[in-house]
DNA sequence: GTGTTTATCGTCAGGCAGACGACTATGATC
DNA sequence: GATCATAGTCGTCTGCCTGACGATAAACAC
């Protein structure tokens, strides 16, 4: 067969997910949006959509992503912008039952993004929130409200604990954590990113001569905080180096 | 408009590409297979083809790699099998433009095997062949036999790199490396995987102390190697580890 | 002031990696 | 057979990094 004969390849529809990951006190929190239509109606849902005609997968996904939050996405390249949230690709799912309908393909992305001050509701979504990754992966969990949490639609528990396990070992060995901070931040808040997101407690004084005495991870602003109780911390921006080495390793693992 | 309406989303042709290394010659090598027909007739490109109908993306990469090779992908979660390769997805790529006749997404997957006697041109492949990844991904090397090497048809040259920068890299934190080497292999056969895939020197004697330290690494069987020149060694088969902790850290990098 | 909280600096022991010496066991060469 | 070259394996030493943890500093609450 040829294999630009158009009627010799099957279809596909092509949707961009994002598993979009925050701290929130002291969680690792995940955007879910309430879907509207069946299948899997009322259930929630990692937000996402159609790849257009003449767009790229990473643009889809950077759309979706200003969509869901507002947030826009800054390629590793370019410096950090404000509201910018670190977006990349994480895998694809293309399981022929994924979705009952027809045969779609979904390019999941993982979006890391500073604490938000509430998801913004426009866009296509009828009602979306953060949830800690718990609460959406384990069935029979409880939501926030106390409500049971239903399974995530289609395969999305899959997507969304891919996407906490690449955000998991990539703060190992990146500076990628820096991405769930705001543009200014001190050691502690930078530690308490690693305990919501590895779910273990680092020993401040250890993690303060790690973060310090890595060459380019932290630059410090000159400033400092005045903050309830407590010393006031130095506060410091994400610096230029993109690869710890050696990595900051978690616990056991 | 609604989601589940057909003509509300673009049509997508889906592919797989594979990235199929080995270590041949102390040399890190890809399989390439030589183009038919327009575009790019007559250039090397990264072996693939179209998703079936009702296939999943693993298994399209997986039977890829049969027609191509003969290799049987192995799933990471079923015992080693004969003459099987390791089987990953890679990453996405959806340009508009990729493709100069219509919009085709393609999931590159990565494929590790050990040295095969020679490239089967069976399938599709008009020719086939290995090929070191620096001739083919530096645009205006030269191949085996002196002839100069146009780059790679399509994005393949980026895809390849891409696979390239993932096998150097996941060879540091887990076992892979076995991947390259027959079911029996001595130390100093892993460690010229490592040095042929990292394009480095390792010394000798720590690397054998690292290897034959890290529990489940690997499992002597008993047997020892008749080779020409030098001590005879021990054989050791890949063990149940997957992940290296602590990792085997690449000089520099 | 006293207590609490958080930040930051220091110290010490253990583990691991890089550099490298030494010994072993084979084939090749004279 | 002696010697050499080659490759494998075992040890030693040193420096760096990390985990455990003591001590000090600077804010707030009472």
């Amino acid at each position: 067969m040829s294999p630009y004969d158009p009627s010799a390849f099957p279809p596909f529809a092509v949707t961009v997910d994002l598993v979009v990951l925050t701290v929130r006190r002291h969680a690792l929190c995940a955007l879910a949006v309430r879907r509207g239509e069946p299948p899997f109606q009322g259930r929630w849902a990692l937000p996402g959509g159609f790849v257009r005609a003449d767009e790229d997968l990473s643009a889809a996904a950077a759309r979706e992503l200003v969509e869901e939050t507002g947030l826009c996405a800054h390629d590793p390249d370019s410096p950090v912008q404000a509201n910018g949230a670190h977006l990349e690709q994480l895998a694809t799912y293309g399981d022929p039952k994924r979705d009952p309908r027809m045969r779609v393909v979904s390019v999941a992305h993982l979006a890391l993004a500073p604490d938000l001050p509430a998801p913004r509701p426009g866009g296509d979504a009828h009602s979306a929130r953060w949830a800690p990754v718990e609460a959406l992966l384990h069935q029979g969990g409880y939501g926030r409200e106390g409500e049971q949490a239903a399974p995530l639609a289609f395969d999305h528990a899959q997507i969304l604990a891919d996407g906490v396990e690449r955000a998991r070992s990539k703060i190992e060995y990146s500076s990628l954590a820096t991405a769930f901070c705001p543009p200014e931040f001190t050691v502690g808040e930078l530690r308490r990113v690693y305990e919501a997101v590895w779910g273990v407690a680092l020993d401040p004084r250890n993690f303060h001569r790690k973060v310090t005495g890595t060459p380019g991870f932290l630059v410090p602003t000159g400033g400092t905080t005045t903050r309830q109780g407590g010393r006031p911390a130095q506060l410091f921006r994400a610096g230029g180096a993109t690869l710890l080495n050696p990595p900051m390793l978690r616990p056991d693992a």
